[in-house]
DNA sequence: ACCAATTACTACACATGTGTAGCAATCTTG
DNA sequence: CAAGATTGCTACACATGTGTAGTAATTGGT
């Protein structure tokens, strides 16, 4: 028994004690942290315990699993995305000046993507190839944007005497351009800037006649 | 021992034999049907076997892995993709009137994915959350296609007397809407027409002056 | 400085997927 | 109609992930 003595697998050295709300949020930022570098693929119970430097165990006394937690994670990230957006949308439309608000309004979402990429990313560019729950909630809040923009553009359309269009399909069209610029602003920062997305949206607009 | 041999684990139906190459094409079309059905995290080599009634040797033996497989399958069906769209593209754009070319070309567009969904829903679908090889090669056929849609942009604007805009960011946005559209095309057939789909890109064109 | 509560770790049984060696059935050709 | 070639199946060893019981370390209060 000697011999097996000379290797005592040495214990692992205890993590940092850290009481259960706080691991908790250490463990969605693990979470998202894999998610943004290594993909939706590389999740898993295992993976986010090693990311955080904790064993399993301990993910499982903070969560009951894999699905708990991303439930938890899309919770706060849904929350999250939702004020920025809510910060970045005008409370009180000036109606009389609509291509200004559009102008002004879409330079603030490009600046909100632009400052909390970790929190973009995963809604901009992978809301397919996820369990469906998460794209059910996803799929929600856009429904909700959409119907948003769908009332604006109908009222805006009007009033700034722009053509008659189909103003469902059309606010999908312009959601559609806004999750784009989004994803090419995130995919190079500096070819894409704010000025030249935001120049291009006011060109078209301003030619809409 | 006459215990055990009451459950001799009758050995399963051979499958019909196939000639490789059929195989092959079989083993493919299984490996499509799972993404489109049940997404790309459930693929895998023990999936595909399943999915086309074999067993996991079967598929080792017409290819030398999951990797290879999925290569195989993403050169299949960018040529298919890459075959519609020539196809749907107008051979010599005739550059004369240049509102009702974009139409009928948007329409030839939809059709094409209405008639083959299970090569377009990945597509279009799908982009993100798969392995960095796929990402890439269908990266690579968007910038085709968006240098193409920029330089026609370049020319037919100024042919047709349009404003000055930023073609790139503009052709980005234009194959934004395409692809959305074919999304919301996919998801809800019958509530998105290509009537109305091709109306409202109509309308909003020709509002552009 | 100690003890109890809290928190983390080890170790195990199980599940699913990978890749391969060896055997069995089928098909083809003479 | 009988080999031989071809194709498919079974069974195994291994790898990675899940979930949990039992044990050990840490920490805050006395």
């Amino acid at each position: 028994m000697t011999a097996a003595s000379a290797t005592p697998r040495q214990r692992r050295p205890y993590a940092a004690r850290v009481p259960i709300a706080e691991r908790r949020e250490q463990l969605l930022d693990a979470a998202l942290a894999i998610i943004v570098r290594d993909g939706y693929d590389a999740i898993s119970v295992d993976a986010i315990a090693r990311e955080a430097g904790v064993t399993r165990p301990v993910v499982y006394g903070a969560y009951d699993g894999l699905r708990p937690l991303l439930e938890a994670l899309l919770d706060r990230q849904q929350e999250r995305a939702l004020a920025q957006l809510a910060e970045a949308l005008p409370p009180e439309p000036d109606l009389t000046d609509p291509d200004r608000l559009v102008a002004e309004t879409a330079h603030r979402l490009i600046d909100v993507v632009r400052g909390d990429p970790m929190t973009w990313r995963p809604i901009l560019f992978a809301p397919f190839g996820m369990p469906e729950q998460v794209q059910a909630r996803i799929e929600t809040d856009r429904q909700n944007f959409l119907t948003q923009v769908t009332g604006l553009l109908e009222v805006g359309l009007v009033l700034r005497g722009g053509p008659k269009v189909d103003a469902e399909v059309t606010a999908h069209a312009i959601l559609a351009v806004l999750e784009h610029f989004g994803r090419i602003l995130l995919a190079e920062p500096e070819r894409f800037s704010t000025e030249r997305l935001v120049g291009t949206l006011t060109t078209l607009l301003g030619a809409l006649r």
